[in-house]
DNA sequence: CGATGGTTTGAAGAGGCTCAAATCAAGTGG
DNA sequence: CCACTTGATTTGAGCCTCTTCAAACCATCG
């Protein structure tokens, strides 16, 4: 997956990603030299399951999907990686997963003997990928809490609080248009199905409902507007999850509506 | 919670346990004079959500559960904890959860500050507690993995899995009588409800269910006997959770069945 | 023996899955 | 520019499962 057609990273400047922005100047350095960016398309597959991990990745841009395939078909997605997440990294590395574009995505490799090689030498670095995988850990918890709504209805709200409280920074996907707030579904159908456990018809029925309960408004497939905010939380079970929206995170939509 | 009565540890050997099994001398001689033992019934919170972690706590028996109380009143539990398991060091410390004694249950604790200092001395400490939220983050996607059948039988199933493969050591959860293995279910159907995304009387059911399709046999509301492991395993989903199944693990029943 | 907490069973209804077809948007090639 | 293909989303109808609410059952403990 990983090979010769990565390019040296001319505009691999590493110090803006969340991980690496604390790194001392010379692991940066050592990194930046040697990153490679690769694009995918969307669909591409990053990292087959069980292939032999010889790089670590760190996403600039897009989203990625982490999935597991069952003996039966079914595929399930266990996390998204976004913007300035680490992955490859699996330390003791138990379980695999499959890595597969859900948008088109830039990606920055690194060899991982280099990799590995720089982190015993770097206590910063290591420390960022805990800081890493401690973010997984919340992301996964998060994920389990959604899924254990029993109503699709609700699963499909938590997953929009989950956009609402954590990817204010990520791509596109949160826009605020004359003071309303506005989210870029950045999953096909099929994807959120496998993320929440259901079907594709399920979660359009689903969202037309939460339209109809006048909570959002489908403006586009991949477009809605928050109407009521609170009762999108009260519908995931809430835990706390609207307060923690940062409204003033979100940047005004720059593009026309088209 | 944790507080004056918990004992100074006279038998708190903490060489066995696995995350302090690679521990130098000194950084092991240290927690162990300073370890608190305490016991715990079941029911019994041992931390409130929100609470200030003034202590790590390290299970030495029964089971632990992690739960999210929904702002509906239902609850979730988004992980066991078991033998060896360690909780609140979380470092960037995100998300809280309540953590409840699933099962009686005795604890070790450390005072907080005791135990980040030596952490700092200690790259093995710090070593072994990112093994400790590696495994924590493996389990969760396991977790999250049986959430995604969409058949509740499947979901136990999927549980039963899990704990076949993961809880060989834990407490007396698998014996073998007979050459036939048995799985002492640990939590009640409540617990195994929240943490199934269902309810009691659909996990009985579904229990039931799988006893007709002769895949195990109920000998106790609490005690099964696995007929077969192959047909489980494909209920679930696999995802090849069945050949990592280790037998030679599992210790002969040493209790009559009374 | 009666209380209590956990488990099981029963019946009715809501909700989600399945399969099938309609709709829609974006490309492609003539 | 239009017809046609392609892929994704939506809608519809019937069936199956799970939830809900209620009651029965069962073991344990005063």
């Amino acid at each position: 997956m990983v090979d010769q057609d990565c390019q040296p990273g001319p505009g691999c400047t590493l110090r803006e990603f969340r991980p690496f922005a604390t790194l001392e100047a010379e692991t940066l350095g050592a990194l930046e030299s040697e990153c490679r960016v690769k694009r995918f398309r969307k669909g591409e597959t990053l990292i087959r399951e069980g292939d032999a991990l010889s790089h670590v990745g760190c996403v600039r841009q897009g989203i990625l999907k982490m999935q597991k395939s069952l003996s039966d078909g079914r595929q399930h997605i266990v996390g998204l990686l976004v913007d300035s997440d680490v992955f490859g990294q699996e330390f003791g590395a138990l379980r695999q997963f499959e890595i597969e574009a859900a948008t088109d995505a830039e990606i920055c490799f690194f060899e991982r003997d280099l990799f590995d090689g720089l982190m015993e030498n770097s206590p910063e670095l290591e420390r960022a990928m805990l800081m890493n995988i401690l973010r997984e850990l919340d992301r996964a918890r998060d994920w389990m809490i959604i899924l254990s709504c029993q109503k699709v209805t609700g699963r499909l709200a938590g997953f929009f609080m989950i956009l609402l409280t954590q990817f204010a920074e990520v791509d596109h996907v949160l826009q605020s248009r004359d003071g309303q707030l506005e989210i870029r579904i950045p999953i096909s159908r099929t994807d959120l199905a496998h993320l929440l456990g259901s079907r594709t018809e399920s979660i359009s029925r689903a969202l037309h409902a939460l339209e109809d309960e006048g909570l959002l408004q489908i403006l586009r497939p991949d477009l809605v507007r928050i109407l009521d905010m609170e009762a999108l939380a009260a519908e995931a079970g809430d835990a706390g999850m609207a307060g923690r929206v940062r409204l003033a995170d979100i940047r005004p939509s720059e593009q026309p509506r088209s």
